[in-house]
RNA sequence: GGCGACAUCGCCAAGUGGUAAGGCAGAGGUCUGCAAAACCUCUAUCAUCGGUUCGAAUCCGAUUGUCGCCUCCA
């Protein structure tokens, strides 16, 4: 079956052709490592790694390259913070405006640390930032599971690579060299085969009609970009047949993309304000470098918002990866982005009451409690099915979700990757399976024994097997609800140890029979949200999201 | 100002020509000492108006509203 994706250069929704039908290169822009990670990055990372573990469950090899870019201005602007020390005046900047307490502990712990490393190195401030960063990407990402690149090339190792780019780029007549700048000539470009604009569907003559030239720039068009820029005092810099200089945002993608996947590659994803014009330049630079088609699938996940807003920097209102990590495990944020179509805005929201005084759930708590529905029925079916033997001759019950999940999951996934419908098939197995478990001896008897056994064998291995596809659902239950709920107290500052007591005293009350008592505890447990699940001979608890 | 996207049940969210997935919340039920969990049942004609079509949430036009990109951003 042919893989439909909505590509955004063709603005329309095609099958997924590569150049070997069997393989996949695909490149996703990755961080600038100026500064922690947030949900946002976070979205995008595990949008297209749900899309590489689709591909190749259907047995593509893919080779996935992600870059870091940590040559970069906004790495530079930090470093100089970081050298005028705690008390400079960039910290009255609009951007930290909205910074809290939080915010600042960890901001001047990192600038610490930062600095205490830049004393022990000759290497300039800006690299050891980067360094730095990157090292923080690998801690804070390596919880979520995801599947590793082939290749996380730097912009730092490729200065070589980058120059001989730039050199062809000129040697066709597609970038001038300009008081040890150059900058790539978009009206040259643009007047040739090419046209500029094709990805983010712009004019590229009304473009260039219309930009100024700043007078403290040297290009020809304010369209123009640079791909080198001079170095400037105090600045990092690698030599380059202008002078000393670093590269210009953009081109490390076009140089490492084409590098590690040829000129001509399958799928390049990144979220949607790259766009323009991080992506319609790297499409005219490697275009006008390599004179060959560049990617044929473009690809781009959709924002975070909060409370409805777009997250964003000067916003400041983004959602930090640490403390993300606080608020739910990674398997939540993983459920959560997945509930979402890749291409939707996602809204992260926490469990508010609104003006009519009506408790509206967030999407993460939502998520989360989800998450708990799915391991509490996988331990459950774990649990009726243990020690038993399987006949796989008896007939198979609830044949929709049992004998199709596969099939039908596919079919969602081969639709431009529609997790949203995948997850709700995930969830529809699942019901089934508590249906099965919970029905009683007489009721399994009727249906048939070996049927109910059958039927929940076959859809606890299909649902862990298509959930795992995503990323999902792939540790023992058990050890899975032991870290949600360890997880849940802490954040509300409880102890199991107390609960259990708690529980233990309800239960020598209900031996008496002493049912007020009994239920005054319980109410106690069920104001801190903590439920408590009477069963013959036991009381299992768990907390409420 | 230029360009683009979106508007689906109280909330979240799938659905790109064939008659509205799913989740949360709500109501009723099974179960239970009472509960909870789990399961069952119920709850929408898709912003408005007009058009194309045998047939539209899905295509076209207009209107209203929200948002995004054009400056850093996944």
């Amino acid at each position: 079956m042919p893989i439909w994706i909505d590509d955004v250069l063709s603005g329309k929704k095609k099958t997924l052709e590569t150049r070997d039908p069997n393989q996949v290169g695909m490149y996703v822009c990755g961080v600038t490592v100026y500064d922690r990670c947030h949900i946002g990055h976070l979205r995008s990372m595990l949008s297209f790694d749900a899309l590489v573990r689709y591909l190749e469950y259907q047995r593509y090899q893919v080779r996935y390259v992600r870059n870091f870019t940590d040559v970069d201005d906004k790495i530079i602007d930090r470093a100089r913070e970081i050298e005028a020390g705690p008390d400079g005046d960039w910290r009255r900047a609009d951007r930290y405006a909205t910074f809290t307490a939080g915010d600042w502990t960890l901001r001047d712990s990192d600038d610490a640390q930062i600095r205490a490393r830049a004393d022990r190195t000759d290497k300039p401030l800006a690299l050891v930032v980067s360094e730095y960063f990157i090292e923080k990407f690998q801690e804070d990402f390596s919880c979520f599971g995801m599947r590793a690149p082939d290749v996380e090339p730097k912009v730092s190792d490729h200065m070589p690579q980058i120059v001989e780019y730039i050199e062809r780029i000129i040697g066709r007549g597609y970038a001038y060299e300009a008081g040890g700048d150059v900058y790539f000539n978009v009206a040259a470009y643009d007047g040739t085969t090419h046209a500029y604009g094709k990805l983010s569907r712009r004019d590229a003559a009304a473009m260039i009609e219309g930009a100024r030239v700043s007078p403290s720039e040297n290009k020809r068009n304010g369209v123009d970009f640079a791909l080198w820029k001079a170095q400037k005092p105090g600045e990092p810099s690698w030599p380059s047949p202008w002078g000393p200089g670093r590269p210009g945002w953009h081109i490390e993608c076009s140089v490492m993309s084409t590098q590690y996947l040829g000129t001509t590659f399958d799928i390049h994803g990144g979220g949607k304000d790259l766009i323009f014009p991080h992506h319609e330049n790297e499409i005219a630079q490697a275009e006008a470098a390599c004179d060959a088609p560049f990617c044929t699938n473009w690809l781009h996940n959709g924002f975070v918002t909060v409370d409805g807003v777009k997250m964003s920097k000067s916003l400041g209102n983004f959602l930090s990866l640490h403390d993300a990590l606080e608020l739910a495990l990674p398997e939540v944020w993983r459920f959560l982005v997945q509930s979402v179509h890749y291409q939707s805005p996602i809204d992260f929201s926490r469990t508010r009451i609104n003006e009519a005084g009506e408790r509206v759930r967030g999407s993460v708590d939502v998520a989360a409690e989800r998450v708990q529905y799915f391991y509490q029925t996988l331990a459950r079916a774990d649990e009726a099915l243990a020690g038993r033997t399987v006949n796989f001759e008896a007939p198979l019950l609830h044949t929709q979700i049992a004998g199709h999940l596969q099939e039908r999951f596919c079919e969602a996934m081969d639709d431009n990757f529609n997790t949203a419908v995948a997850l709700g098939l995930c969830g529809e197995a699942a019901r089934a399976i508590n249906e099965l478990v919970s029905l009683k001896a007489k009721e399994i008897k009727k249906i048939g024994e070996e049927s109910v056994a059958h039927t929940l064998h076959v859809l606890t291995t299909r649902l862990r097997e298509v959930a795992g596809v995503l990323g999902l659902f792939l540790e023992e239950p058990e050890s899975f609800l032991a870290r949600f709920r360890a997880h849940e107290l802490k954040k509300r500052g409880l102890q199991a140890d107390w609960i259990e007591q708690k529980i233990a005293e309800r239960g020598a009350a209900k031996a008496e029979r002493d049912f007020a008592r009994a239920d005054a505890i319980r109410l106690e447990l069920d104001a801190l949200a903590l439920e408590l699940r009477d069963s013959p001979g036991r009381t299992d608890w768990d907390v409420r999201v």
